[in-house]
DNA sequence: ATGGCAGTTCAACCATATGTGAAATGGTTT
DNA sequence: AAACCATTTCACATATGGTTGAACTGCCAT
């Protein structure tokens, strides 16, 4: 999947002048610096990841995923337990309807908000990952 | 470990005037609104998770964490695939120190990082994810 | 001690994320 | 249609995070 093209002999001298022996040895027996460049993902992944870690990254909606775990709940319900104003909730609500962790459907006049299967994933691996 | 008072009759009637019968019934069965609240972790939990994916919300720190998945490396080698300057680079290896995903040792004149078990988890973890 | 190298720290700056209250939207009830 | 309700959207204020270049620290060689 990685596309290398030369695996060995990768790190030409010159390039970084000295650096340790101890790394120098591994790097050169693995493919050398473009080698160990070509380790990088693309923007395209690093994007989405970035996206799904900066949704994970706010107490607010930490909270809210939370609260959807138990089950599906209008956003009423959310806002009595967070105790936050509407807009700021829809605003949290919107992203991590972006981030594809949290779905909406309507009933009536009421916005029903809940898991994603990634979303329910994020908090299961979670919990496994704290103990 | 959650403080759960009187485990059943938490919705009273009141608080929120009208809910969707459907999550009404469920919340109810479960143990009302007070139980709910009770899902949301301590905020010393929430801060953790935070510090931690803010630190991998950065696509220049998601590569340098990619970088020290093939091996441990100094700063300058690192530099050297991202092209970026020092103090940027200096600036991201620090949070990642202190989100408990890298530490460094010192070699001489070169301070050598490399990825701690946290870490690697994270790595593991974040491929499998994504298939 | 002097100079050079690897890396960090600092302070100022810019960009982006979040908070807030008021207004808009879309469905419901009367 | 008018009044109403739950929620979103908007425009603006503030806070947080990232970038930059210069100054600093610590290590090694001469």
């Amino acid at each position: 999947m990685a596309p290398t093209k030369n695996p060995r002999e990768g790190s030409k001298p010159g390039i970084i002048d000295e650096i340790p022996k101890e790394i120098a040895v591994g790097l050169a027996e693995a493919g050398g610096l473009p080698w160990l460049c070509s380790l990088i993902p693309g923007e395209s992944s690093l994007a989405g990841q970035v996206k799904f870690h900066k949704a994970l990254s706010d107490a607010t909606r930490l909270k809210i995923l939370h609260l959807l775990s138990a089950q599906p709940l209008c956003v009423c319900v959310i806002k009595h337990c967070l105790r936050i104003a509407d807009s700021k909730l829809s605003y949290h609500l919107s992203i991590l309807k972006d981030a594809g962790l949290a779905e909406s459907r309507q009933e009536k006049n009421w916005l029903i908000y809940s898991l994603t299967e990634n979303g329910r994933a994020v908090l299961e691996q979670g919990a496994r990952a704290r103990i």
